[in-house]
Order: C-alpha cells, then sequence, then structure tokens
DNA sequence: TCAGGATTAAGGATTTTCCCTGTTTTTCTT
DNA sequence: AAGAAAAACAGGGAAAATCCTTAATCCTGA
C-alpha cells in the first residue's frame, strides 16, 4: 500500500489553509502530504533536510520572503523533478502565464472543489499535467493576436521589411532581396522607428513580436 | 428552427470525406453545411459570392493552391468573424501552433470520433474556442522551457547582459547599469556571438527569445 | 494637365556595433 | 604566496546603423 502512496507538499502562507488542505489530501487514496512550508525559503529547507523528495508540491503565489514565482523558478533549476501545482486566488491571465512558463505542471484557484483536487493530483500524476479550462483558455489567449486592438497597419513593402529585419541580416542584404537602394531601407526604418515608437533594430523586433507579425 | 441553424463551411480537397462530413453535420441537431470549397482560393469565391457567411469553417491544412495556414491567415485578416476549426491527419505540434497562431478556434485530427465533431462545434459555438487534450499540451510545451534540451548556461552576468541586450539600450549603456567598461560589455558580446553562433544584436535577441531567456 | 501625395533615393555626418589583439586585475588553486 | 585561470578592460579600425535634409519620380484625382 504504502508503495503506491503519492506524496505532496504544501506551501502556503495560510495556516488554515495549508492544515485544511493536508487533511482533504490525506483523505484522497493514494496520496498523502509529506510537509508544510510557509513560502519559498522554508521549502528550500524542507527539501534539503527530508531525504524522500515529494511527487508533487501544492504551491501558493502570494507569500512573504520568497514567493511563488520565485519559488517556481527555483523549482524548476533545482528540482525539476517535482509536479508543481500552482495555487492562488487570483485567476489573472498574466500571473497564469507567469507561472506555467516557470514551469508549473498546472494552475488551481483556491476556490474550487475538492474533487476537482483530486482529479487534478490524479491527472498531474498520470499525464504529467493538469490545465483547468481557465488555463488552457489563457494559453489559448497568449498565442493568438488580439483582435480588439486597433492595429497599426502596414503598407506591404513595409511589412516586408519589418519582417526582414527581424533577422540577422544587415540592411545592404536586405535592401538587396528586396530589390531596393539602401537608402530606401533607410527611409524605411526612420518611418518604423517614428511610427512605432522605438529607438532601433532591437525595438523593431520586439515589436515585431509582440504583435504577432513575426513568430519563432 | 432555422433561426437556430448555425452553419458551417467545409474546405477540404477530399472529395469524399467532404460529403460524408457534410452528412454527418447536418445530421447533428442545430448546424447545416452552407457549402464546400476544396481549397483556400475556392473559398475566397464562395465567400464572396455568397451573401451569408458561415459561423464555422471547417479547414483542411493540405491542400494544393492555397493550404490551410495561407486560408487562416487571410480568414483572421478579412473575415475575422468566422470561427475556424483546424482540420487535419497529423498531430505534429508546430503545425498544431502554427494553427492557433493564426487565429484558429481549435484544432481537429481527422480520425476523431463523430461525437467529438459534434461536441467541437458546440464548444466552438458556445464559448469561441475547442480545446482537445492534445492542443492543450501542445499549447502548453509551447511556452514552457523544454528540459530534454541541453542547455548553454550563463555565467549572471552574461546572463544580465543577454536581458539587457534584448532592450533598446545602447552597448554603453548597458555598461552603466551594470556598472561595467563598456569594453567589457564588448568582450561578453563578442563570446556570446561565438557561442551562440550569432552574428549580431538581433541574434542575440531571437536566441533569447528561443530559449525563453527573455519573455515580451 | 497640374498639384499634391506617396515612393524611392541621395548626400553627408555621427554614433554604435563589431572584430581583433592585446594587457591588467581579480580570483582560485595548491 | 606563486602560478594558473578567469574576468575585466583597452586601443584601434572597419563596418553597420542611425539621423537629418533634400530631391527626383511616379501616380492619381480634380
Amino acid at each position: 500500500m504504502s508503495q503506491e502512496q503519492h506524496t505532496v507538499a504544501i506551501v502556503d502562507d495560510h495556516l488554515l489553509l495549508s492544515e485544511s488542505l493536508e487533511k482533504l489530501i490525506n483523505s484522497f487514496e493514494g496520496f498523502k502530504v509529506l510537509y508544510h512550508a510557509s513560502n519559498g525559503k522554508e521549502l528550500q529547507k524542507k527539501l534539503a533536510e527530508s531525504n524522500d523528495l515529494p511527487d508533487i508540491i501544492l504551491l501558493d503565489i502570494n507569500m512573504p520572503v520568497m514567493d511563488g514565482f520565485e519559488t517556481m523558478a527555483w523549482l524548476a533549476e533545482n528540482r525539476p523533478g517535482i509536479k508543481v501545482l500552482a495555487l492562488s486566488m487570483e485567476d489573472d491571465e498574466n500571473v497564469i502565464l507567469k507561472m506555467l512558463k516557470r514551469g508549473a505542471k498546472g494552475y488551481l484557484l483556491k476556490d474550487i472543489h475538492p474533487d476537482k483536487l483530486k482529479y487534478a493530483l490524479n491527472e498531474v500524476m498520470e499525464r504529467g499535467y493538469y490545465h483547468s479550462d481557465k488555463v488552457a483558455e489563457t494559453l489559448l489567449h497568449s498565442i493568438q493576436p488580439d483582435f480588439n486592438k486597433e492595429k497599426v497597419s502596414f503598407k506591404p513593402n513595409e511589412l516586408t521589411f519589418l519582417q526582414l529585419a527581424c533577422s540577422e541580416m544587415t540592411y545592404k542584404e536586405i535592401a538587396d532581396i528586396m530589390n531596393l537602394s539602401p537608402k530606401t531601407i533607410d527611409g524605411y526604418r526612420q518611418d518604423l522607428f517614428n511610427r512605432l515608437n522605438v529607438k532601433n533594430r532591437v525595438g523593431l523586433v520586439i515589436y515585431a513580436l509582440k504583435n504577432n507579425i513575426i513568430s519563432i
């Protein structure tokens, strides 16, 4: 029986939630809470002391001393084997993305139904990740162009130049490809700098990426 | 009754599939196939001729003349109101991402169960998108660092420089911020150019983005 | 046909980037 | 503390990028 148990660590500074979560999780078949920590620093200590690693960490985001983002980054770097489920009050898309980008396997809101938590834990063990509808939607938004944003429109040549400027070519090489004089390219560039409010070519690249004009 | 019907257009060059899909969809309550096209060009024609737009387009990817990627890009630009479900044989992650980035609302494999198609159509009408498990997984992969890839490691200063190089600052400004001589920065840059196999600063930016060293 | 806008392009100056070859300073090792 | 290795720094020069101004050329609507 015990060889079937998956172990969980809880990182949250709210003792009440933390304790009740433990009881809940221990009541799930196949899961056992290994230990708690009230912030990232404390987690690091526990990880160093204990000789067996938890399979899963439930990681709160808003914490004092060392918050969820920092902790997640550290875990991804130093304990990549542990699956982390982020736990938070807020369903802010940027927060969700920040955690996922740092390697979290899922994102849970604190007001979910206990069954959902159980499901999420199982999913993470079996598939390696858990995606709620909200998370899936967030991810989709993050890669799709934002249709609501009024978009700057580009003339065909300008667009081509902008795309080529995001490569390692020199302006002279770009001019050759586009069959234009380097001086014309010079003009396009200056125009775009002014219009897009950037100072140099790196600014162009960042702009093009942010606005899905190129993708890498 | 007819005011409740959602209309569907099918774009696929395989007549057999196309025809049977039509029968299937017409058998779903609340959905009706408006017309077919065997590639993007033909779809453009149909859209221009007909006076009512379909709610949903089932868009095949591998087609002659004007393929799914091109067609999707055109639709996103010119008919942003139509919800597109990509339809494909392959579950290649890059292909999926390419379609989603261009604005597809979902991605269906051709060998799914008819019930899944029905579910997907309903989801797209109700929630605006449909995400299968595979798609959700793909999206997650696309934003998470690839732990299998052996990673080039950076010294702290190098890393800082690399991140700052992805801004609009000049190297002199970066040197100021980092409290180093511009000549030292010069050295960092040259080192990274060699090590990362890039030719100039744009190359650095692209590298940093591809490897999740910065995110925008 | 002619004015006016858009496109393309030139000249010329300055700054920044890029590259190569070194030297000094700091840090680490033993 | 001596020697080795790493990190920081420098000079000089060529190439590229940036900036500003001005000017042909082409197209189009009145």
